[in-house]
DNA sequence: AGCACGCCGACT
DNA sequence: GTCGGCGTGCTC
């Protein structure tokens, strides 16, 4: 046709911690507001950029002349309108850059301008459809062969199935499966009629019912499922989107980190035929731009992922999955620090979709929300397959006998019931939320306590790599035999970790096998993998772990779970402490007695007399009980969800810079925003002030006025952009709705 | 945030 | 003379 290119001035978002966007020259044949969203390369302050086009314009504050040509990278937006919608709302609400929250979309790959193709889709198959898998030897490849006798799987879907890429090769080697590209011979379109490969189990009646509501809805709903630990919640995702994908519609499910996300993946696979793209942290640069691609290309129509992954696009969205909604690492804790679950909200508000959040523990905003009716709840009060909850009780440490037990933190009474429980054949499942084998190590003669160099932070004894280990920074030394500034020989060890705890109970009960789950043990989801497959064939006996340990596993013949320190949780200035430790009690909790067995559950504690595990133990109350006091107690200290509240952060290697920096903000907004309805915190420390060698100070501001709340926040934004230079290596962040308290 | 420009002290 | 430290200001 030989269409002549038309001329538009299109405004383009790049990737500087900048609040405007620059205007750019496009030439292009088809200019519409369809190219809002898609990838262009401009040069911006004599380097290339990769941007992304954010409004079409016919006109600019700029002299037209002055005006740079833009070059178009793809021919459809990578950034589909509901991403864009839903980014637009970010940027405004966590009061960040658009340029660089767009980055978050967009897998490595992309962002650095490679082409948006999918490379291959690599398959595995059976050379022979009917191989006989018992003339193989080893135990992963029979299961390969039966997996694959199902149908083809992607090759990067084997690590998530728990086939290692030894295995792979191995039958590759032997000539009995082999590789082909998925792209060339597997038509992706899925007969609606046809879409379940293995049928679930029956529903109970509750399970039923919430199916029932959830798919008897159509368009945007917030549905909350608060369901009790082994509810089988996952059981209800699965048919509600079973009956999305009859309607032809794709899901999204976010799970809050990647040692939950095996068994989720796993389960998918089992219940589903459609194609299937999981999105996690650890997927290569590679990987998860493909993952990327597969969905946009729409190639998949359910995608599971963690926080980031709410940002792909997806055709035809009709159901979000929340999945532990609560969950703390939904929040993100730096550069774009957003909640995916609020973000997913007004995604799915945009697509006129449904979501989903569930949890056994709902955060309290998420409670709020359902009272006031904003949310729909569904509850799921009973164990799935008749389990019954377990029996909780409380051990005074003040009580207990000194023995070597208690001096590693486990009480006699907790002691004996493990030596009970473990003879029956049961097993027993640990919780110490510390790592390490002491908490720090002191000189006996001066009082000198190891401390890290560039933290204010005590070091932690790890004896197993015979080192001392900062937590905050990770600065390691090998353990000294003598104080640094007196040379006394005496060094003591104050505070156990879950390393101590397996040192005693190996000491203790030799004949058991004893796991140890933390981030010292447990590096990658393969090792997590093969230390729980250790508890399900019963080659282990004891499990001793941190948070890692507290979500989510299925753990059939555990029926004693032991919550070693409570009190270091319970007793923390961060208003959330008691929200986070009745989750974890509950959660913890959840873990015992998932079979028919009975459970117990022992909580230690100093301070048997806080309400809370008075609350929760003696008077039997449930979650959710407990949760509306602590609502209440955040009304009545105006702490949110009744107020809004931005920590705003400074840093720098020069505390008097960053203190500086606050009093002119702080001087800022008293002159300009006088309200009885805002408090403005003085300057304080960082809970740890010093971290990586950078001094860290904040002040909060706390509101109920939202419209004041952002007004005051995006002025202090273009206050510090605009008016103030940041001296020295000083560093400036806001963080609203924090999780992670300073 | 980068990155260039430019002003000034230190060193061949 | 010239190298490089970092304060300053700009980016369509």
């Amino acid at each position: 046709m030989g269409t002549l290119p038309n001329f538009s001035i299109i405004e383009v978002a790049v990737n500087r911690h900048m609040f405007q966007n620059f205007d750019y020259i496009l030439e292009y044949e088809y200019i519409s507001n369809d190219l809002i969203g898609t990838r262009v390369q401009v040069s911006f302050a004599n380097s290339k950029e990769i941007g992304v086009i954010v409004k079409i314009k016919t006109n600019s504050d700029i002299a037209v002349t002055k005006l740079k040509k833009a070059k178009l990278l793809d021919t459809k937006a990578l950034i589909t309108t509901d991403v864009m919608h839903t980014i637009n709302f970010g940027s405004a609400y966590y009061h960040y850059p658009l340029g660089q929250c767009l980055q978050v979309c967009l897998p490595k790959l992309l962002r650095t301008g490679s082409e948006a193709k999918i490379s291959q889709i690599m398959a595995l198959e059976l050379v022979d459809p009917n191989f006989d898998s018992s003339l193989l030897k080893k135990d992963n490849q029979k299961a390969l062969v039966e997996t694959l006798k199902q149908g083809a799987v992607k090759v990067n879907e084997l690590k998530d199935r728990g086939f290692s890429t030894y295995c792979k090769n191995a039958l590759i080697k032997k000539g009995i499966v082999r590789l082909f590209d998925i792209k060339d011979t597997f038509n992706y379109s899925f007969d609606k009629n046809n879409i379940i490969k293995n049928k679930g189990p029956i529903l109970n009646t509750e399970q039923q019912a919430a199916v029932n509501i959830i798919n008897s809805q159509s368009g945007f709903n917030v549905f909350v499922l608060n369901g009790v630990t082994g509810s089988g919640k996952t059981e209800v995702y699965l048919n509600i989107i079973a009956h999305t994908l009859a309607s032809n519609k794709r899901v999204l499910v976010l799970v809050p980190e990647i040692s939950l996300a095996p068994q989720t993946f796993n389960r998918f696979y089992q219940r589903f035929k459609v194609p299937i793209v999981s999105m996690h942290s650890g997927l290569s640069d590679k990987e998860r731009c493909d993952a990327f691609l597969e969905m946009y290309y729409d190639k998949a129509y359910i995608l599971i992922g963690t926080r980031s992954a709410l940002f792909t696009p997806i055709k035809n969205l009709g159901l979000i999955v929340i999945d532990e909604e609560h969950d703390g690492s939904f929040k993100q804790s730096d550069g774009f620090r957003y909640h995916a679950r609020n973000l997913a909200i007004v995604r799915a508000k945009y697509n006129n979709a449904k979501i989903v959040l569930g949890s056994a523990t709902p955060s309290l905003e998420t409670i709020n929300n359902y009272l006031t009716n904003k949310y729909s709840v569904i509850y799921l009060k009973h164990r799935a397959a008749n389990a019954t909850l377990p029996k909780v009780e409380l051990v005074d440490l003040k009580t207990q006998i000194l023995t070597d037990g208690l001096k590693t933190g486990i009480g006699n009474q907790l002691e004996d019931l493990i030596g009970q429980i473990t003879a029956k054949g049961d097993q027993v499942v640990l919780f110490l939320n510390r790592r390490g084998y002491s908490k720090n190590i002191v000189c006996h003669n001066c009082g000198y306590i190891f401390t890290c160099k560039h933290c204010d932070s005590p070091l932690t004894v790890h004896k197993t790599q015979h080192k001392l280990i900062c937590h905050i920074c990770d600065y390691q030394q090998y353990i000294p035999t003598s104080c640094p500034k007196c040379h006394n020989k005496d060094l003591l060890e104050n505070g156990f970790g879950t390393e101590q705890i397996e040192e005693f109970l190996k000491l203790r009960y030799p004949d058991l096998g004893i796991v140890r789950i933390d981030r010292d043990n447990i590096q990658n989801k393969n090792e997590l993998e093969k230390a729980l497959e250790l508890v399900h064939n019963k080659k282990a006996h004891i499990l001793i772990g941190t948070q890692m340990l507290a979500k989510g596993h299925d753990f059939a013949d555990v029926t004693l779970v032991g919550i070693i320190d409570i009190d270091s949780n319970l007793y923390t200035d961060d208003y959330r402490g008691l929200e986070t430790s009745l989750q974890l009690i509950t959660q913890v909790a959840g873990r015992a007695g998932r079979s028919h067995k009975q459970g117990l559950v022992t909580i230690q504690s100093h301070e048997t007399t806080h309400w809370l595990l008075n609350d929760f133990v003696n008077y039997n109350k449930n979650y959710e009980t407990i949760a509306m006091q602590l609502l209440e107690q955040r009304r009545e200290q105006c702490l949110p969800p009744f107020a809004n509240i931005a920590y705003i952060l400074a840093n720098s290697t020069v505390r008097d810079y960053a203190f500086e920096l606050l009093e002119q903000i702080e001087h800022f907004i008293i002159i300009n925003y006088q309200s009885d309805d805002l408090f403005i915190s003085p300057i304080c420390s960082d809970k740890i002030e010093k971290r990586f060698n950078r001094l860290h100070l904040h002040i909060f501001i706390k509101t109920a006025n939202k419209t004041l709340f952002h007004e005051i926040l995006s002025k202090v934004c273009i206050f510090v952009s605009s008016q103030l230079k940041l001296k020295g290596d000083c560093r400036f962040a806001l963080e609203v709705d924090p999780y992670n308290i300073y």
